[in-house]
DNA sequence: CGCAAGTTTGACGCTGCTCAATCACTGTGG
DNA sequence: CCACAGTGATTGAGCAGCGTCAAACTTGCG
């Protein structure tokens, strides 16, 4: 087992970022590995499942970006998650007979699809692994409430603010923001825009506002935060909710839960 | 075991919500019964637990109304969830360090804490209690984008209709709607803002909208749907997020995943 | 080079917010 | 039994944030 802090040298996104949650051993790193070995290329503008769909396995991002979105009968649309490398497509969603909602690709990207059944196994074999993906779990509910609180509270200006600062420290567990706090955002405003409940035209002028006051930078769908404090600040960012930074280590979970009180 | 759709007698919200995810044996229905035997009542307005604790126990609601709920800075709050009798306040949540948000009281309510070893227990003795817990867990999170895309995508008279529906459906399945659509909510105008994302004077003119139109009729705590239809129709509501009817017993769902592919 | 997708701009106005006052209800103490 | 206070509901006036519509512009790409 490798100490935390001290992770398993890789680049595979998944063991990245479930290592984050738990230490893990090398027959786990390994049978996360194999894993990704079937991966599949699809390429943008796909969908991986659709609403209505009945779910048998679960997606796992490697490459490129997926979200998770649900139309209404007009026509209007709210995009519920962005789903990076790392990302598993809900492990539990196979309970349900059908989809209630669709997951789409932004990028080209490259995705395994998981068999329900070989999740169950893995999970069976590894506990902490299962952990792992329980954390992973809790975290996706966490950030759609902090998705709620954001919608629902908070003024254009700070609701773009605090996407990108959430989307800068994920993408940052998984290495792929570099050392000028920039990094690959493929989205167009239209998607934004579903994000945040807002239309087109006032993300527009939005970003524009950020940019003339040096909050960011944006080209070639490339993101840069300029600065990350003020971003911070305005939309009230904080990462607590992420769990990125040392989560409990099984030990000092244990302890706190043994006397049962 | 009792049969699917020949449910267990009882006045037990817990066994009457779950019995609808999984079928429960007498057994079942016995350690769930007697998880309940440690009530405790709470008076309205105070916090079970509030951001920043250490969780170390699940609430379960027997009586009355909680919520779920997070401010900013500023003193504006965001409302996450409703919690009614037979819920229960995240099974998992004491994985976490610290609350991320707090959890009030509605009203006056009879609540069972449960320290999570006792939760940990009861899922190793009883897997079909573990399951149906599972259930919950995913149906809590469907709730939660459903009140993404609520808030998100929608105006605000379809907001409250949505809402409306919706406690409609989960209050009858605890058996707290009676005959005529109608049934307690003690619900602040306050309340129903910070839920909505909407201020209290928008509520207030929204609901008077409401009665006007013949949609509702409020008094004494009390709401009656008087069009649930038209209600569902105005805000595009659809209950099956909340999978009250007929979800797939085991039996069903084993032969589905079966055939790993 | 020319199309398609995405971005930007302007004019206009609706939805919903702010502020601030008044009203209604309920429980309290004298 | 009533004055009083506190909480919540209601109202009005004014306006700001953001949406709508429609057109022009820019960029990526075969």
């Amino acid at each position: 087992m490798t100490p935390a802090g001290e992770p398993y040298p890789t680049d595979n996104p998944l063991i990245r970022k479930l290592g984050r949650f738990v230490p893990l051993s090398g027959a786990e790193c390994a049978a996360l590995e194999q894993l990704s070995a079937n991966s599949r290329k699809h390429p943008a503008g796909t969908d991986l499942i659709v609403e209505g769909d009945k779910p048998k396995a679960v997606f796992l991002i490697l490459k490129g970006w997926a979200y998770r979105y649900k139309h209404l009968a007009d026509g209007r649309r709210q995009i519920m998650a962005y789903l990076i490398p790392g990302d598993l497509c809900d492990i539990q969603i196979f309970l349900f007979e059908k989809m209630d909602h669709s997951i789409g690709l932004l990028s080209d990207a490259v995705v395994v699809k998981i068999p329900a059944a070989e999740i169950l196994d893995l999970m069976d074999r590894f506990p902490r692994i299962e952990r792992a993906l329980l954390w992973g779990t809790l975290v996706d509910e966490a950030t759609l409430r902090e998705w709620l609180l954001n919608v629902g509270q908070r003024f254009a200006l700070q609701r773009v603010a605090h996407l990108f600062c959430e989307l800068c420290v994920r993408l940052s567990v998984v290495g792929l923001v570099d050392d000028a706090e920039s990094f690959s955002l493929p989205l167009t405003q239209a998607e934004l825009a579903d994000t945040t409940g807002m239309t087109t035209v006032h993300i527009n002028r939005t970003l524009q506002r950020m940019r003339k006051e040096q909050l960011i930078a944006m080209s070639h769908g490339r993101l840069t935060i300029l600065d990350f404090e003020r971003l911070a600040e305005i939309s009230g960012f904080t990462q607590t909710y992420l769990h990125t930074d040392g989560p409990p280590i099984e030990q000092r979970l244990r302890s706190r839960l043994s006397p049962p009180m």
